[in-house]
DNA sequence: TTACAATGTTTATTATATTAAACGTACTGA
DNA sequence: TCAGTACGTTTAATATAATAAACATTGTAA
C-alpha cells in the first residue's frame, strides 16, 4: 500500500466523534475489527470496508478520494498572514500567502482612524462582504452609504465602485472575503 | 455492496484488452483470484485489489470514482452542520440573506467553550478560510490538527473533512468564508 | 483430424481476515 | 477509595480470501 489505510480511516472516525465500538456498531463489525484496520494489522476485505466507511456514513469513492487531494497550507499562525499594506494607514493580513490558483481571497484588515482607501474606488470582478470587528467604518458603494460598527456587515457585487473609510477616534478592524483573488 | 464491483473490475480490465492471467502476473496475484472477484464470489482484500489496480494501472480513487453518483444539495451541508452543532453552543450569523447565486458565504461564528461542530463535511465548495477573533479554536483538517488562537487563521479545500471545536474556557469567534458550491 | 495454446472456471490447500471475549487503561461519580 | 463505564488493544477460534493446480472451452495451425 503507497497509503496509510489505517491512519486515514482513524483520521476519519475522529473527524465524526465515533468511538471505535460506536462505528462497529453502526458499521455491523466487531470494534477488535476496527482496531486491526486502523493498525494497519489487516488488510480489510472490501465488503468490511464498505460496511465500516456505510457507519460513518462515507462512500468508498469519497475515502479514497482523500488520498488524491493535494495538501495546501491549511494552517497560519498570526505572525505568519502576510502582511501587504503594513506601515500604512490600512494593512492587511492576508489568509495563505500563495493565492495562485485559489477561489478566496480573506483579509484581516486594519484601518487607522481616518484611513480612506480614497476615491478611486477600484473595480474588480466578483463579490466581496467582510464583518467589521472593531471601531467604525463609512462604506460607500454606488449611492449608498452607511457607517458600520463591531458586528455590522457588508456584501456586495465588487463591480460597483466602493469606497472604505474609517470614521471615529479608535482604530478600526475587519475580516473581509472576496472571490477570485484581485491582486 | 451497492456496486457490482466484479463486472467494474471486468469492464475496466477488458477495456485495457487484458486477460485475467496477463493482470495476474502484472499484478502479481493468481488468475483464479481475478475470475473469483469478478465473479463476486470473494470480496477482495484491500491489498489484493490495489494489486490488481496497480496492474492495469488504475488507482483506487479513480476506481471508486466511476460510481461516484454527483452529490447534490451540498450546498445545504452547512445548515445541516450548524443544526447539529447548534442548541445554544454555536451561533452564526450568515452576511447576506438570501445565498442563492452568491459567489460568497461569509459567517461570524460564535462557539460556547467546548463547542464542538461534531461532524466532518464533505462538501463540493471548493475552498474555504477564517481568522479566529478571540478563544481558542481547535481545528481539525484530514489527519491535521491544530489549535489557533487569535489572529491565527485556516484556509483549505473544503471537500477535505473537517472539523472545529471550542477549547478552552472562553467562548470562541470567529469569521469565516467559502465558495459556493460548484454544480 | 490432431495437437497446441490461450482463455475463463473450479477445487483442495494455505494464508489471512473477522469474530467473540478477555485485557489494560483512563476517567467519573458515589 | 471503590465501583462502574467507556475506550482501544490483544488473542484463540472461526470464517473467508488467495493460492496452486487441475479442468473445460475455444480457436488455430499442421
Amino acid at each position: 500500500m503507497d497509503f496509510d489505510l489505517g491512519a486515514r480511516l482513524r483520521a476519519v472516525r475522529e473527524m465524526h466523534a465515533l468511538s471505535q465500538r460506536e462505528l462497529a456498531k453502526r458499521a455491523g463489525v466487531t470494534n477488535g475489527t476496527i482496531s486491526l484496520i486502523e493498525q494497519n494489522r489487516v488488510s480489510p476485505s472490501l465488503s468490511s470496508l464498505k460496511k465500516v466507511l456505510d457507519g460513518i456514513p462515507m462512500s468508498l469513492a469519497d475515502f479514497f478520494a482523500l488520498q488524491a487531494t493535494p495538501r495546501l497550507k491549511t494552517f497560519f499562525a498570526r505572525d505568519e498572514l502576510l502582511e501587504i499594506g503594513g506601515g500604512g494607514a490600512i494593512s492587511y493580513r492576508q489568509v495563505g500567502h500563495d493565492l495562485a490558483g485559489r477561489a478566496l481571497q480573506i483579509l484581516h484588515e486594519r484601518y487607522a482612524p481616518g484611513a480612506d482607501t480614497g476615491k478611486a474606488m477600484l473595480r474588480h470582478a466578483a463579490e466581496e462582504g467582510g464583518v467589521v470587528l472593531k471601531g467604525q467604518l463609512e462604506v460607500t458603494v454606488g449611492d449608498q452609504r452607511r457607517v458600520l460598527g463591531p458586528g455590522d456587515a457588508y456584501y456586495f457585487d465588487s463591480r460597483v465602485p466602493h469606497r472604505f473609510r474609517a470614521v471615529g477616534d479608535e482604530p478600526c478592524e475587519v475580516v473581509s472575503a472576496c472571490t477570485p483573488p484581485s491582486f
